[in-house]
DNA sequence: AACACTATTGTC
DNA sequence: ACAATAGTGTTC
């Protein structure tokens, strides 16, 4: 007789697979499918991994499974793959692996129907009334004309992106008859020609990209802001909707996703679905299963969506793909971009990764010949780069964090009526509380750091944990009042431009005015073309957002990145400073950059100056290579946190002496405090594995883990395990 | 991780 | 004598 034994991913800290019994009912068992269990004494939702026919386990001590949850795989066999690789390479467990590459309903053990949304297009009679008829009902016009003007069958959901309160109008224009619903469209796909026609480095970076089809090819996309990137996604896919596969377009977060739909909605006759963290859990099942099903041709989503199924994947974009959001930063951490790349390379077909500033990583792949370099060089409508000048804070007087000279150019330029953008990665209205007469600080005591005053509020907050105080007017430790605020913020530099500048209208846009839902939309959308304007803000600011009558950047402090522990952190304070610097000197009106530090001769802002993000990267490279540190190694990082300081430090020796019995090539730096020790009253300990043989490295950590699992004394502190770590704190 | 079981300490 | 609790073991 045959025995039929269930393989069984369970999400739990747990890295192997348990084995169970058939369910009683139940059938046509494959890789992919949920299967609910009995798991110690609870019940759980695992993911069947393999049928096998025979288990390690005493067959008497099997337990049956309690049901099968679906009648088919929820990936195909491809995705499943890379699913389990990303827990392989990832050292994460593979049911916890598997659970997040789902949606939170199915992790719940939800049914996984799919509702196809509803499609609306105009009827016979609402195409031939005239809209003016609607005039009385602006709701009501406002859609039809979207339909219209579109004049192919809308999704609901796009409707619902499109239009504020879109569902009373919607079926009043329903009940009218003007509208009507309709399946979800499988028409012929078809591409509105770009308004401009393309450059020849778009042109030849689009027809090397076409011509990977159908096999893998990473593509570096790199081109500065305003070079058009976007056509080159637009018309590089369209041959790949055209043939009848799926593009899927990755973003670094949500707030950049609404303009990239309507760049990608106004060319394309295609369903375009949307998966971001602001969904709900059904919309973001119904998208999934609609993927799955083959009713999305352009998904455009954040991290988790690089595990979204689809019949016939046929391009993968990754749009800044050097942002960090890609990066997971808990609980599995893995990074999506790389993931993507693996994806691409399993399915066969080319992906693009797209940045004005590439990470280091990408531009190596690149030199060494694994990605394909496509530069787009030329801004869009021969705009003019901006001009940067480095100005010397040591040689003039700065009030509030604004030199005199800053000060100056901004006047000119709100005389002129042009905008002003200054960038200040860093909110509230000082990092720091200082009584100048003993020396006292106010900082916080469940980490180690200063609190931010905010001075609006009249409070402190500590930005790593949130504990919040009232702000002292006496010192606490000597009763004095000469206290003094210290160093600035984006609140206190919008104090002072109100001062400097009262006729100006000033927008401040940081995480503090933007708190509200939809704030930073509104926000964003006083500033598209502001006049006599200022903006302040931070990297919010510095993402994606055109604003074409900025002239004037100001960087109030690019200092942040020269002096950090981290190795990383110069490499995202150029990426910083070029993205931002890329907001001026749109359109026909040239633009300027003022960056203030007190490192003029630092040889990477003279790079900086030098306006070229690519001698930067070069310097950076250079200097990675110089260090040893990525890419010209590997990295692994073990974290542990734990209320005392004693116990971590005790583990992680441990470990490092067990590391080095394994494998004495491998390099285990540490144990080390973070570079901020104790934070929201943890004490922080890390230890760096790095190696320059990639397998080899991941050979020592398959072996070492079940140390670290065995270990007693880790049982007291969390750790977690960190491949390919992007920040060391 | 979540939970149960066991040994140990604390309390009246 | 019993409860709180710290330490261990188990999850197919």
């Amino acid at each position: 007789m045959n025995l039929t034994i269930l393989r069984i991913a369970v999400p739990s800290p747990l890295r192997s697979l348990f084995d169970y019994l058939p369910p009683v009912d139940g059938g046509n068992f494959q890789p992919g499918q949920r299967i609910k269990i009995p798991f110690g004494r609870s019940k759980k939702i695992g993911l069947l991994i393999e049928v096998a026919s025979e288990s390690e386990f005493p067959l008497n001590r099997l337990k049956p499974a309690i049901a099968q949850l679906d009648s088919e795989p929820l990936w195909n066999k491809t995705l499943f793959k890379l699913i389990a690789w990303a827990s392989g390479y990832y050292h994460h467990p593979i049911g916890e692996v598997f659970a997040s590459a789902m949606p939170v309903l199915l992790k719940q053990g939800k049914e996984p129907r799919y509702r196809p949304e509803p499609f609306w297009l105009l009827s016979e009679e609402g195409r031939n009334i005239d809209p003016q008829s609607l005039k009385r009902a602006p709701k009501q016009l406002e859609l039809f004309q979207l339909l219209k003007t579109a004049d192919h069958p809308i999704a609901a959901s796009l409707i619902k992106l499109e239009v504020e309160n879109h569902s009373a109008p919607l079926k009043r224009l329903e009940e009218l008859g003007l509208i009507e619903q309709c399946p979800p469209p499988q028409q012929a796909l078809s591409v509105t020609p770009s308004p401009h026609s393309l450059n020849s480095e778009q042109q030849s970076a689009v027809t090397e990209i076409i011509g990977s089809r159908g096999s893998f090819q990473a593509h570096l996309l790199d081109g500065v802001t305003g070079s058009g990137k976007t056509e080159v996604y637009l018309q590089a896919m369209a041959p790949v909707l055209e043939a009848g596969r799926a593009v899927l377009v990755l973003v670094p977060e949500i707030g950049l996703t609404p303009q990239l739909v309507e760049r990608f909605q106004e060319r394309l006759s295609c369903s375009i679905g949307l998966l971001h963290s602001g969904l709900a859990d059904g919309e973001r099942l119904q998208t999934w299963l609609a993927a799955k099903a083959g009713d999305i041709q352009l998904l455009i989503g954040t991290r988790s969506a690089i595990f979204t199924p689809f019949e016939n994947l046929g391009m993968i974009i990754v749009d800044e793909e050097h942002d960090p959001s890609f990066k997971q930063q808990d609980g599995f951490r893995y990074s999506a971009r790389d993931v993507a790349v693996k994806r691409a390379h399993l399915e066969q077909i080319p992906i693009v990764l797209g940045s004005g500033t590439p990470s280091i990583e990408t531009l190596y792949h690149a030199r060494e010949g694994r990605y394909s370099h496509l530069k787009l060089t030329e801004r869009a409508g021969g705009a003019m780069p901006p001009k940067i000048h480095l100005l010397d804070v040591r040689h003039h007087r700065v009030t509030d964090g604004l030199s005199q000279p800053l000060l100056k150019a901004i006047r000119r330029e709100l005389e002129a009526d042009n905008q002003v953008l200054i960038f200040l990665n860093r909110r509230g209205f000082a990092p720091a509380l200082l009584c100048y007469d003993c020396g006292w600080s106010a900082n916080c005591h469940r980490c180690d750091s200063l609190m931010t005053l905010y001075a609006g509020l009249h409070r402190l907050r500590c930005h790593h944990c949130g504990l919040e105080a009232h702000t002292p007017t006496q010192c606490p430790s000597c009763q004095s009042e000469n206290m003094h605020p210290v160093g600035e913020g984006t609140e206190r530099l919008e104090q002072a431009l109100l001062n400097h500048f009262p006729e100006s209208e000033i927008l401040r846009i940081d995480r503090d005015t933007t708190r509200r839902k939809s704030a930073f939309e509104d926000l964003i959308n006083r500033a598209k073309d502001g006049k006599n304007q200022i903006l302040i803000g931070t990297q919010m600011l510095a993402k994606g957002h055109h604003f074409p009558n900025v002239t004037l950047v100001g960087i109030i402090n690019a200092d942040g990145g020269i002096f950090s522990v981290d190795f990383r952190a110069s490499e995202r304070m150029v990426q910083q400073i070029n993205q931002v610097a890329g907001r001026a000197g749109r359109a026909e009106k040239p633009g300027n950059v003022v960056i203030q530090t007190h490192a003029p001769d630092h040889p990477l802002l003279m790079q900086i100056q030098s306006g070229d993000y690519s001698t930067c990267a070069k310097q950076l490279l250079y200097e990675r290579e110089q260090s040893g540190f990525p890419p010209f190694s590997y990295l692994a990082l073990l974290r542990a946190e734990a209320i005392e300081q004693e116990p971590q430090m005790h583990f992680l020796e441990i470990m490092r002496q067990q590391g080095n019995a394994i494998d004495p090539n491998i390099l285990l730096l540490g144990p080390i405090p973070a570079p901020m020790p104790r934070r929201a009253g943890r004490h922080r300990t890390q230890l760096l594995v790095q190696s320059n043989d990639r397998a080899a490295l991941h050979q020592f950590l398959s072996r070492w883990l079940p140390l670290l699992e065995k270990e007693k004394s880790g049982r007291k502190v969390r750790w977690s395990l960190d491949v390919d770590p992007i920040e060391l704190y």
